[in-house]
DNA sequence: TTAAATCTGTGGTTATAACCACAGATTTAT
DNA sequence: ATAAATCTGTGGTTATAACCACAGATTTAA
């Protein structure tokens, strides 16, 4: 256990804890440690989710379940990520979603009324991790509503715009965003070859430039 | 602050928790009750969110501050809502949102700390209230992954069959859905007009059948 | 009950984004 | 260093959604 550590260090929910204190902590909680082979399933669709986990190592995919029965990849998971934590902390019984190993990993499991209920010998950490909880959360609301403003707009333009501007920098100032453009048209929710079309159009009508992930506003 | 009651019982922060617990559970979280007259502000662009509210009686609305000072409304606030939950949780600095009161509006104000510290009569409804928190803020974030996964499609077809799937009935089940056509299509992020054009075009193809909010997939 | 206001559908036009195919650029692997 | 793989831009075509204007339907108010 002690040799995921460094991982679990860089995890939100364990975020302003210290290691010391993890040890003990993780025993609270019951942490299990699990290990799954390549496409075997950490939760299915239709069931309950009765975990938050942790991934430690590997890559996991969260898959959306068609009302056909169809699987589409909504999100990926690396290391140090958190998953199911939102289906727990909503109390849903059916999950939407299924997870699934990309590839061999190893995941922590946490139980939630774990996280939730002060443990009998109550650690002193135990509202840190709440606050984690809902820190993480709420993060994620925001994050969310931010994309869905952009996402939300009409023309392929203003949903550019709107995204660099979400950066919040001066104009002329040097934007370097975190997307190729295939992953940029991906979180626009738009075509990669029509995002590529509107960038030359915005740099010759003289609104922005760009090369590659670096990009200004005029 | 009795007087309330009533409405702060269908409040999601407060369910199940007694109303007899209420009482001397408000008193712990000094709360504070606040009327604002018709364009008041409530929270401000830029400052740091201090307290979670509780809509009583009037409405607000949530603005979104555009980087260029333009606001646009984001949602609106009815009576039992709760508003700067996430901002709060998320531990924000500078608010993205504006607050303004539609209406002559009272509210009810939290002190964040005072609902995430537990008090020092550390009265046992407490716990319930973090678990209603965290509730709140995961089923916000299912209901937005949902929406986004919605949205994010190509085509509008696929948007409102998806949409209506999204319900889980069985063909030829009658669906009724909670908007009318402007406020579908605010759902779907597209244009009104666009959507009846669409809608007429899937009952001509023999995919669905509506009238007025009712809506059958075949 | 009539008038006013709101909602919905529809025709028509135009702008725009999806889609396909491909080539040059860039990165990665060997 | 070369080949392979991936990424990005671009031309061209087509489907589609935005947009405008308006009329009939429906709801609400007086």
């Amino acid at each position: 256990m002690r040799k995921y550590f460094d991982i679990l260090k860089t995890t939100r929910l364990f975020s302003d804890i210290e290691s010391g204190e993890l040890e003990t902590m993780l025993k609270c909680l019951g942490a299990e440690i699990k290990a799954v082979d390549r496409d075997e399933i950490l939760l299915l669709a239709g069931d309950k989710p009765r975990h938050i986990g942790i991934l430690l190592t590997g890559r996991l995919n969260i898959l959306w379940e068609d009302y056909d029965g169809n699987r589409s990849l909504m999100a990926a998971v690396t290391s140090g990520g958190i998953f199911a934590e939102a289906l727990c902390c909503a109390g849903v019984t059916e999950s939407p979603v299924t997870v699934l190993a990309e590839a061999y990993s190893t995941v922590m499991l946490l139980g939630f009324s774990r996280i939730l209920h002060t443990c009998p010998s109550s650690c002193s950490y135990h509202i840190k991790l709440i606050e984690n909880m809902l820190s993480i959360l709420a993060d994620k609301n925001l994050r969310m509503q931010s994309r869905m403003e952009i996402v939300g707009l009409k023309s392929l333009r203003a949903k550019v715009l709107r995204y660099l501007k979400s950066f919040g920098y001066e104009r002329g100032q040097n934007i370097v965003i975190p997307f190729n453009r295939e992953e940029l048209a991906d979180f626009l929710c738009v075509d990669r070859s029509a995002l590529s079309h509107e960038l030359a159009r915005m740099k010759k009508d003289g609104l922005i430039d760009y090369k590659k992930n670096n990009f200004v506003i005029f």
